[in-house]
DNA sequence: TGTTAGTGTGACAAATTCATGACAAAAATT
DNA sequence: AATTTTTGTCATGAATTTGTCACACTAACA
């Protein structure tokens, strides 16, 4: 299955020698010349793996790594760091923020290749038990509730499919469609606007924790679930 | 996780069979020819599971069975008894000195993983004599009361199973299943729906201790042991 | 300013899920 | 053997959840 790879790397040559192994590897490659760039794009989507220089212009890639793995939204996608010869690698402080591997400049494409499978392969199953936490909401499959502003919110089941699924996949859009898909499961025959009624349904509980406009409509696209608030 | 497991049987070919299955699960397997040598070498280490065989040169299986049930040291460990087919188990007894479970030689490999996977799945909550407070709630085992505000309940075995069970995993929610497996045993055949039944009986008992909402229903989902009450 | 497509909202009936009392079988107790 | 307790299942009614609709509202654009 296809992957999509964000390539974190301020050199332009190597940058476009990453995208092309990804993509000859069947992967989809998205592109971020510096750490800002990367967070903006991850806005958009979430990536499967990111491929980290750790040397780069303002925030260095050991910083990113780490704010990544302290969010718990990103903390378990899997980062290769690149690193330059003669650059000194710090292993030890690679792996303890969190990298998964590393790969040394030059690199031949059959060992990047072959790590990038290798880290892919043993990607985790997304459902876990762990509780999300986001925006001061706090979602706990195991104890089925959602926590906020001193309140415990009791959802029915698919306002709590509903969140969860926003809450894992936070930041972006989804259209209706997609929604069903994922939330419903895809044998239901349910009309798109459903979807509407149960967003509100949604709102009106998290309303009570005050999280007023966590989910944001995108007129003519969808709607998403953001922390921050473009009150515009 | 690896398991220590004790395989007390006299046929070496069948201890043979048998430790080759455990060892192939990825637990360890421990060999005893008779009860004596079996003691022996628990004075070395505890075993988490035995497998005892039925019929035993010496003081049979039976009576370890029962010994062992009534040290407190061993008591809490699980047995699960192996029997010819032919020789009629008598499940009785065999349940009246504590055994686990039973596997009928000739057994197939993946009854037999099954059911020791099973077992080492619940032993988790230890069950001792150790009374459990929880909210104001106490059960004591050795009595099967719960105290709560001034007043005693006697809770049938089978709630009160239900109740130790829902107090060692508090604030979780739990499926119908799940209790089955846990409180019932996966042996049983019963109905999702008579866990509904059990869990009124023991609203019914806690509800004269004043503990009204402690149990609380997750539509769609299960079952859920909480001090903290939603507010809506 | 008016038009229009897209979205918010309240209501409602159908469907689903759960609580409850009753009851007979099984077990335990006498 | 008789009695009491415990247990599993069912039927029924209650409660919640769910999908739709009709209509109000909004933003975008001519």
């Amino acid at each position: 299955m296809p992957a999509n790879i964000l390539v974190v790397e301020d050199e332009p040559a190597i940058q476009e020698l990453l995208a092309l192994n990804i993509t000859q590897a069947g992967h989809n490659a998205i592109r971020a010349l510096s750490v800002e760039i990367a967070q903006d794009l991850m806005r958009e989507t979430i990536p499967d793996l990111i491929l980290l220089d750790w040397m780069l212009p303002g925030m260095n890639g050991l910083e990113f790594a780490r704010s990544l793995k302290s969010n718990s939204l990103t903390k378990n996608i899997p980062i290769i760091m690149l690193t330059a010869r003669g650059e000194e690698y710090d292993k030890v402080r690679g792996l303890e923020v969190g990298a998964d591997d590393y790969v040394t400049k030059p690199f031949s494409p059959r060992e990047l290749n072959a790590r990038i499978k290798a880290v892919l392969r043993r990607r985790a199953p997304q459902m876990t038990d762990d509780p999300i936490e986001l925006n001061g909401l706090r979602l706990d499959p195991t104890t089925h509730r959602v926590t906020g502003n001193q309140k415990t919110i009791d959802l029915g089941p698919t306002e709590f499919r509903l969140l969860h699924f926003f809450m894992t996949n936070a930041e972006r859009v989804h259209s209706r469609s997609q929604l069903l898909d994922k939330v419903w499961g895809d044998r239901v025959f349910v009309e798109d606007r459903t979807v509407d009624v149960h967003i509100r349904r949604l709102r009106n509980a998290l309303s009570i924790s005050g999280h007023e406009d966590l989910i944001q409509t995108v007129r003519g696209a969808g709607y998403r679930l953001s922390a921050q608030n473009s009150n515009h």
